[in-house]
DNA sequence: ATCATCCTATACAGATTAGTATAATCGTAG
DNA sequence: CTACGATTATACTAATCTGTATAGGATGAT
């Protein structure tokens, strides 16, 4: 036993970034999981829930990871804002990886109104704010301004890393990066 | 006699903008324009043709705008270059705004042998190359990074600026440009 | 063995979609 | 006036999608 519901969650996921999210049917989902649409409707009271379950799940794993990673292996604050990208290169260049959830959801669900886009539009601040939270940390002056273009760039370059694969767009926003956290350190 | 044909394509574009591409069906394109399905199958042989005429219409609008900008009120390539961003935010903050298409399209059709995806890819990868050579007209070293880290900046900030309408993320976009500009003239 | 629980299999309802067929209507040129 | 091209109006097909209903297996505990 694997547990059915993970099994969904993740079979969903990954056919929600690799096929979009309205083009995938729920019939698709529950072939490529081994199960039927009954336990789907079980576990997930309808498809939309269970695109925001894929969502949470996404973004709190991504979220686990970094802070993990970045409160072992670094201790100065200024250091982890230096490393962050390091370690979101890691992240987007794992096999693994699938894609940030909340950049895609927010194209498909444009209206404002909608949970969907509600939720994606949350998480998409909620980790500008864990930038905005470092940067302080780091006393930088301007530490909303620069959280704000650090994630303009890590938007951009899973952006671009979602359209072109292996573009190496992730390491030119890495260098960007750098560049912009030292100014902002001298100020 | 305004030119159905244009009417429509104006609909579609600003229909797919607000409601998004798969969520806009035919029916309601042609009931906001005014006319009939027939006429809309008439210019436009499929929904996909109509998507990648709207395509087209959008990205050429925006290139020659943009080029009309540069062409006429700058005249140095470090000029040109420089206020690349500042037009960029002329355009994305003014009221007819309808987004970029490119980038929502990649997002709601991610296979790759998808033709809206491959025209998306290709416009996007078009307006990379557009600033790769105004970078070389003005002697960058890494004209090449440049304009990837630059493109990554215009579509992170264009995708914040959907997300949550005059979230101010041109404006630091605009300064992340002038920064990274500044830091690759000097060498 | 029996019973309950979880899951499967399958068929179906209801809504929505892209695209087509057909007939009616309008404006305009000759 | 007539004839023609363009547009409308409307009904329809065929496919697809979400969600449900119903019946049948499998497994494990007591």
């Amino acid at each position: 036993m694997t547990g059915l519901r993970e099994k969904i969650l993740t079979t969903a996921s990954n056919l929600f970034q690799t096929q979009g999210i309205n083009s995938t049917g729920v019939d698709t989902i529950v072939a490529v999981a081994g199960t039927t649409k009954m336990t789907l409707y079980k576990y997930f009271g309808s498809k939309e829930v269970l695109i925001l379950e894929v969502l949470k799940q996404g973004h709190q794993d991504f979220q686990n990871w970094l802070n993990d990673k970045l409160s072992t292996n670094t201790k100065q604050p200024t250091e982890k804002l230096q490393k962050l990208f390091d370690y979101i290169e890691e992240w987007v260049t794992s096999p693994d990886f699938h894609g940030v959830g909340f950049i895609k959801a927010s194209a498909e669900f444009p209206k404002e109104d909608n949970p969907v886009h509600q939720l994606s539009s949350q998480q998409s601040q909620q980790f500008k704010q864990y930038i905005h939270h470092l940067a302080t940390e780091a006393n930088i002056k301007d530490a909303e301004g620069l959280a704000l273009q650090l994630s303009l760039l890590f938007e951009g370059a899973v952006q671009a890393e979602q359209m072109k694969r292996g573009s190496g767009a992730i390491k030119y926003a890495k260098t960007a990066a750098k560049f912009l956290i030292d100014g902002a350190l001298k100020h």
